[in-house]
DNA sequence: AATAATGCCGAAAACGTTTTCGATAATACC
DNA sequence: GGTATTATCGAAAACGTTTTCGGCATTATT
């Protein structure tokens, strides 16, 4: 029940460990008759080099990290599901861990993931996220690093993004075009630096079609739950009944808010037209069909691995490598929660 | 930029490699007086022990390897939530891979777990899977194994499981109990141990309550999606108007199901009531609300891993271990969809 | 004062691989 | 026949850690 080790083959076929990696690595250096020996009794033994050695001999690990806030969830699941798929394609393993929204579990595996030494990580940042000792640790450590959708700006690495604030006017816009006067957002937390892009775009796109800004309009996610979906809804015609529109800082949330009308037998899309964020599968289940922005999530994790092995590249040659940040596309999917027609 | 290794803490120092690693390690026989030097100047450094170098020495990587149909499930997502947590709590990190529901993928990741030298394997195979060469390949290396959900009888390690025979009988009575006289049932593939415990589950409680068998009730899905609950769904009216009932594999299916029926004006669960399995998120807001069998999922993934982890200890101390197989509860979740009255 | 016990330290081997560099033997060239 | 070239191989160092074992000094025991 040993592991089979070069060394061992190499005793058994009496030429030398040098030989027997040389053979297996194909390097030019061996004769065709002793790769041929070698790799045929490599291939009986079933012999596989050990990643430890490996790792250690050449400092990397083909393994990358992965920070998400949650995997129990449309968006980062998919994205997730596009970044697994990448690696393995190029060889690389990914360790994931989740930040639950809590700062301080972000750091301590920031920490744990410098430790295990990962040739790279990829990372979305956490709700309560407004420090960044942590980030410039690993830049300052020189780990090649790639953040998507809830990013630092101040950080310099590749970023992967939406256009949070475009996004937004448009959802917005698409409410206004749809006859909504008075529209009402439910926002993501403080934080998020797209949270607060989306807000922008609420608040622009008012501006800019004349209608008056209310913050009393402006409502607060915490945790962004459904619960909270529920919640906000029946804030939102208690304190204004006069409200025709709300803009969702993303589906799970809206779904929420549609469950709550559905129940008070208030009218969707006629009384109140609702637009989510993200395009969630249940979206186009749900009765009425939710409207949203969608996002692609999946091209987002191919993406963002991509940027992640173009810098784990030119680390190991040495080469300087620019951060870049790149901006992929959204769409207004046009559903029934918001066509009062 | 270098890094900090244990020789340069040592000669800084003016002491040996022996000591600083001892003293790090809080050795009995390393003086107070160095081992506060030593733990002071390693702070300073922020020195942290070269995990490749550990791992070689003490053929331990605190890693484990899950493989799983897909990340983007309800259910599946959840339980890589409990095994993730769990892991972490215990000092273990995870690589992640998806086997899409294909075998040959599956194989291969297998082979590159077993190439990484994990410490151990959490796996639920997939749909495809009915031959198990790789999975007989770990017991033989000895690497500590952890089934779940859809799992292979024939290997001997722990397993983490529900009574699906058990389960699928309460969600079929409780349709009959409802006033359901002829039952169709969604299935699930061929191969997987759950989606034939499920069917024979089925098939059982129509004959303890005196209904015959119809085989021509039964639908087999190939991909378990939600197209192919659109698809049975229009089939099952088309070739079965007098049917009342369905049991369905998997609620994204009944989804499907339900999507159609709503879409046809069909009366759930007037005309038909319908159950799906697995409680997603999404049952319980779509209309009508969708009932279903509750299968605990992240704890699921909780129990997994502390299997895994008590056959890691057990290996690392050269103990014997005796593969435990646990049986989780499931619990009929009653809502709109399949009540009658 | 001689011996035993204790406290503290370090040399060295080991984990398994990769890669540099030098050595040898075989072949080529003039 | 002597030199230059090529083909083939292996010794050895290195990656950074852990752990065994022995050594030396200091203290305790008779």
């Amino acid at each position: 029940m040993k592991e089979i080790t070069l060394k061992q083959i190499a005793e058994t076929l009496g030429i030398s460990i040098t030989t027997v990696s040389k053979a297996l690595k194909n390097y030019p250096d061996v004769s065709p008759k002793t790769k041929k020996m070698v790799l045929e009794l490599a291939g009986e033994l079933h012999y596989t080099p050990n990643s430890f050695a490996v790792n250690l001999r050449t400092k990397e690990s083909k393994t990358i990290g992965l920070i998400i806030p949650e995997v129990v969830h449309h968006f980062f699941s998919n994205v997730v599901n596009g970044i697994i798929a990448e690696a393995e394609k190029n060889g690389y393993l990914v360790i994931i861990l989740q930040s639950n929204e809590s700062l301080e579990l972000e750091k301590k595996q920031v920490e744990l993931l410098i430790n295990k030494r990962v040739d790279g990580i990829v990372m979305s940042l956490s709700n309560e996220s407004n420090d960044e000792e942590h980030l410039k640790e690993i830049i300052r450590r020189g780990i090649p690093f790639v953040q998507f959708d809830k990013i630092s700006k101040l950080i310099p690495s590749s970023k992967v993004i939406i256009n949070d604030q475009k996004a937004a006017m448009e959802a917005v816009q698409h409410l206004i075009d749809n006859g909504c006067k008075r529209i009402a957002h439910i926002r993501g937390p403080v934080n998020p630096q797209n949270a607060i892009d989306r807000f922008i775009g609420y608040k622009k796109t008012l501006e800019k079609n004349a209608i008056p800004f209310d913050s009393s309009l402006v409502y607060t996610c915490e945790n962004v739950t459904f619960e909270e979906g529920l919640f906000f809804a029946k804030k939102i015609i208690e304190e204004h009944p006069d409200v025709d529109g709300i803009f969702v800082i993303t589906d799970l949330v809206a779904v929420g808010v549609l469950t709550y009308f559905n129940e008070k037998k208030i009218n969707v899309p006629k009384d109140i037209a609702v637009i989510g964020f993200s395009n969630w599968f249940m979206s186009k289940v749900i009765t009425p069909k939710l409207s949203s922005v969608d996002q692609p999530s999946y091209e987002m994790g191919v993406v963002s691995f991509n940027l992640l092995l173009e810098e784990m590249q030119c680390r190991k040659e040495e080469l300087p490598f620019k951060p870049k940040i790149i901006e992929l596309q959204t769409n207004i999917i046009a559903r029934e929660s918001s066509i009062k027609m």
